[in-house]
DNA sequence: AATGAATGAGAGTTCATTCAT
DNA sequence: AATGAATGAACTCTCATTCAT
C-alpha cells in the first residue's frame, strides 16, 4: 500500500517555491506587508515547515534576494554583448531591459523594495547593492566605449551617464502606470542624449 | 529663559512636532518600522494623546505626506523661475534641488517611501501623487522652453526628458551612498545632456 | 457688549439633557455599547463638562436608573387605581402598561438592561430593583384583592401570579419583534389565566 | 495518578474548555465584562493560544452561544415527550426545565445575555433567536394539544400561552434572588393559569 | 520533512478620567 | 460652568518563532 507519492519535496524545491511565492506576495502586498503565513499558505505547506526551510524571515528576505539575482543573471547571460560599436551595445542594453521588463515585469518592482530595505540590512545590501552596482557597471562600460569610438559625445562621462540611465529607466518602470509607451519614449529620449551629432559633419 | 517644556500646547504644534517626530523616524526605520509609540515618546507625550491629536495611523502618515507636501511647496515659492531661456531655468531647478536636498536631506527619502506606499494607500496617493508630478511638470515646461528659445536640442522629448531628470536625480540621491559629488557629476551630465551643440556653429 | 446668552444651563437641565441623551444611546447600542464621549456629543457638550456634571460612569448610570424611576413613578400616579373589583384593576393595570409601552417604548428596554446590571452593580441594584419589586406588588394587591372579591379564580398565589404577569410582558415587550398584536394576544391571555369562571355557574 | 495538565491538547478539547471557561466569566461579570485575556487565564493558556483556537472575540460569543445550544439540545433529547395528554406533558416539561436548571444554573442567565446580545449581532442572533423560538414552539405544541384533549381550558391561545409560560420561567430564573421555593409556586401557578377546571364537572 | 499547538512581545486603538485654564 | 489637552490602563489582535510529536 502506497502513501500519497510526491508528498516531500526536495529541500531546494521547496526553498524555490517559497521564494516565487514570498515574491508573488511583495508585489501584491509590498515588503512590508510580507507575512510569513501566508508564503506558506500559498506554497502549501504548514508555518513550521516553512520555518524548517527557511529559519528566519530574515534570511527568507535573502532568500528572495539571491531568487532576484539569479534570475538577472540568467537574463545577463543570455543576451552576449556583441555590438560594434557603443551605441550599438546601448541599443542591446535596451532591448534586454525590454525584455526583463516584458518577461518579468515584477523584477524591478522587487528589487526597489530590496535596495529600500538595504538600507537596514546588511545581508540584504550584501546581495542587492552589488546587483545594482553591476548593471551600472554595463552602462558606465558601453558609455565610455561609444565615446572612444565616437558613436557618443566625447564629454561623456560614463559614470554619470549610467546612474542617469539606470536612474531612470527603473524609476519611469515603477511609475504606477507603467506602460511600454513610456518606457519607448524614455528610451528614445536617452538615446539622444548620448549619440554622437557633431560627428555627422565629419 | 527657558521654562519646562509646556505641559499644553496648541493642537496644531502638536501634529507639526508629530509630523517631525515621525519624519524623522521614517529615515531611520522606514515607513514600515514606524510605530505609534515610538512617536509619542519622541515628541514626549502619551500615546493616547498621539491619537487625540491624530485618530489613527493612516491619518498619522497622511500627515506626514502633507507635510512633505508643504515642505515642497514653500521650497518651490522661495526661488521664482526668471531664467532668461530654457538652460538658465534648468540651471535654476538643479540648483533648487541641490538646495532642497541640502535643507532637508530626508525629504527625498520620505518621499520615496510614501510613494511606494501610494501603491496600496489612495489617501497617500492622494497628496503624493501630485507632487511628483508637479515636479515632473516644471522640467517639461523647462526642456519645452529650451528647445523653442534654442538652448536645449531641437529634438527634445520634453516628457521623457523630465522622466529622466527627475528619475535620475532621484535615484542618485537615494543611493545609499549618497554624496554631494555624485550629485553635481549626475547634474553636469544632465546639462550636457539637452544643451543645443549644434549652435556653437551657428 | 453681551456673549452669547443661553450659553449656561442650569445644572439640573444640564443633568436631565445627559440622562435623556444616555437613554436613546441605551437603547440605539445598549448599556455594554454606552460611551460618555458619545452622551457628551449629542448633548452638545464637552466630555470633561459631562464629568463635571455627573462625576463618573457609574454615578452616570445611576442617574439614568433614577430618571426611569421618575417616569415609572409619573405614569403610576397619572391613572388613580379605583376598578371596583380585582378584574377590573387588573385590565387598568394592563392598560397602563399599553400606555407606558407606546408613549416610552424605550422604558421596558432600559429597565431590563439595568436590572441585569444590577447583578453587579449595588447602586443600580438599590434603584432599579425596588422598582420592579414595586411593580411586581401592584400585581400582586390586584390578584389578592380579585381572589377575594371572586373576580378571579380562588386558588390564585398572588406573588406567583404577579410575577408571572410582569414576567411575561415584559418578555413579550422586549422580544425582538415587539409588536402591539403579540402584546394584545399575551394580554388576553394572561385574562382568561386568572378571570374566575366557576363563578359564571353560581 | 494525574501529570501536569498536559501541555498540548486538541484543538476541540480546547475550544471546549474555552467556551466553558467563557460561560463561567459570563456569568460573573456579565458579557460586557467578558475580556479574552481572562478567558485565557482561567484556561492556562497563552492569550495567542487562545486566538489560534477561536480567531476573534466575535468567533468566541458564537462559540458560547453553540455550546449553550448544544446543552440545550442535550437536555431536551434526554427526556423524551411521552405524556399521554397535554397537561402530563406540560409536567415534564416543567421537569425538564427545572432539571436543567438545577443541573446548569447559568444556562438561562446566559442565555438572556446571548437574546440581548442577538440584537445587535447577526451570528448570535442566527444561533440562539432559533433556540428560544424552539422552546416556545414546544410550549405552544403542548398547549395545542392540550386544549383538543380536555386536560387544558379550550379556550387557550397556544402561541400566547407559550410566550406566557417561557417568559415568566425565564424571567424568575433570572432575578436576582433566584431560589427553587420561588421557581415551584410560578410553576403551580401556571398549572392552574391552564387546566381545565370544567370538565372536572363532566 | 512535516505539523498542530503554543507563545512572548508588541502592535494600534479605546475609554473613563483628570488637569490647567 | 466649560473646555482642550493629556493620560494610564486596558483592550483585541498579530506575528515570527518554537516545541513536541
Amino acid at each position: 500500500m502506497t502513501t500519497e507519492p510526491l508528498r516531500r519535496e526536495s529541500s531546494e524545491d521547496r526553498r524555490t517555491a517559497i521564494a516565487m511565492a514570498a515574491r508573488a506576495l511583495i508585489v501584491e502586498r509590498g515588503l512590508e506587508g510580507l507575512r510569513t503565513r501566508d508564503i506558506a499558505e500559498r506554497v502549501g505547506i504548514n508555518i513550521a515547515t516553512l520555518h524548517y526551510h527557511v529559519p528566519s524571515k530574515e534570511a527568507l528576505i535573502a532568500l528572495v534576494a539571491e531568487s532576484i539575482r539569479n534570475d538577472f543573471r540568467t537574463q545577463a547571460q543570455r543576451n552576449p554583448r556583441d555590438g560594434r560599436n557603443g551605441l550599438d551595445q546601448l541599443r542591446l542594453e535596451f532591448a534586454d531591459f525590454r525584455e526583463t521588463v516584458e518577461d518579468m515585469p515584477d523584477l524591478i518592482i522587487i528589487l526597489t523594495e530590496l535596495v529600500e530595505r538595504a538600507r537596514r540590512d546588511e545581508a540584504v545590501a550584501a546581495i542587492v547593492l552589488p546587483l545594482r552596482a553591476f548593471w551600472a557597471q554595463q552602462f558606465a562600460e558601453i558609455f565610455a566605449l561609444g565615446a572612444a569610438d565616437g558613436s557618443f559625445r566625447a564629454n561623456i562621462d560614463p559614470d554619470a551617464a549610467a546612474l542617469l540611465a539606470t536612474g531612470s529607466l527603473s524609476e519611469c518602470w515603477r511609475q504606477a502606470t507603467r506602460s511600454a509607451p513610456h518606457l519607448d519614449r524614455l528610451i528614445a529620449e536617452l538615446e539622444r542624449c548620448f549619440v554622437n551629432t557633431v560627428k555627422q559633419v565629419d
